[in-house]
DNA sequence: AGATGATCCTGTATGC
DNA sequence: TGCATACAGGATCATC
């Protein structure tokens, strides 16, 4: 669930209820998310005590970087969720509605409570999810060290994509989902991109032109900060790190829209499963 | 190299 | 209503 626009969306929302809190308690409800150190009595001990400072996004890593210069590392896959509670709602009883933190509790696997009040709490439905604990940057997991570059950074250039895209045979949407490639797009924005850009998400990435390539590089730009804008897109799992859902789905042109009309020119937009996934496009405007 | 399917999980929607 | 099946935003691994 959470790309790259829900992932920096919960960053910006946690770095500033963060930085600067330290941490007076872990509590691991759910060993089973812990990815390193494995032993949940450890990775409390480990975190204790210590003091978070800034917050940063890596694809759709989130990085707590802590001030010693060790990283609380989480990726959400697909239902995760990471909110701040803060002292007021920490402290009332558990009533009815407005239980939206981090999940109902029967899905909340890790709470980290700070000195002063309030508390950071883990969450997820699939258990998919998953938080190391590092030392510092070279301890950082596998994942993050094999990522491509950021699509909204310098690094993703025109010349880095036709090269990902050249001779390729698997298709053009698989080399966007392709964490090696660029750094942060799931399903919901490839889908999105390749609609602007006019191509075909089953497309073979060497029949992609270079007047394409340059069109797929700016539409991937201008969902990602589009959505970003707006906070991510929720269907129904996504939150910020203060709880608030995300408000891009209303503009979504593709994604999950099948069967309605395409919004450019009318075509009811189809879906088909590509590489075992879902991916919608509008038949008539994609080739 | 790249496609495919299974896997990790639970909730929800759909069909019978 | 009950039950079975398919599917959901991600990533990894085995197999062909």
């Amino acid at each position: 669930m959470p790309e790259l626009p829900e992932v920096e969306s919960i960053r910006r929302t946690l770095e500033p209820v963060l930085a600067g809190r330290r941490v007076a308690a872990v509590d691991v409800r759910s060993p089973h998310c812990l990815a390193a150190p494995r032993d949940p009595g450890a990775f409390a001990r480990a975190l204790t005590g210590r003091r978070f400072a800034r917050c940063e996004r890596r694809g759709k890593y989130l990085l707590l970087w802590l001030d010693d210069g060790g990283a609380l590392v989480v990726h959400l896959r697909m239902t995760g969720r990471l909110v701040y509670r803060p002292p007021a709602a920490a402290g009332a009883a558990a009533g009815g509605a407005g239980a939206a933190a981090a999940g109902d509790d029967r899905h909340l696997h890790l709470v980290i409570r700070l000195e002063g009040g309030g508390e950071l709490r883990f969450g997820d439905v699939r258990k998919f999810g998953r938080l190391w604990l590092a030392a510092g940057e070279g301890d950082l997991p596998e994942g993050i060290r094999r990522l491509g570059p950021d699509p909204l950074g310098d690094g993703f250039t025109l010349a880095r994509l036709e090269r990902a895209l050249a001779g390729g045979r698997r298709s053009v949407k698989a080399v966007l989902l392709d964490q090696e490639v660029l750094a942060g797009v799931g399903n919901i924005y490839a889908d999105e991109a390749l609609f602007l850009a006019g191509i075909h998400p089953a497309r073979p990435a060497g029949a992609v032109g270079a007047a394409e390539a340059a069109r797929l590089l700016a539409a991937v730009r201008q969902v990602l900060e589009e959505a970003v804008a707006r906070g991510g897109t929720t269907f129904s799992d996504y939150r910020d790190g203060l709880g608030r859902p995300g408000g891009y789905g209303s503009t979504l042109r593709v994604y999950r829209r099948e069967g309605q009309p395409c919004p450019r020119c009318g075509t009811p937009i189809a879906k088909v499963r590509l590489g075992g996934r879902a991916a919608r496009f509008c038949p008539a405007c994609q080739r």
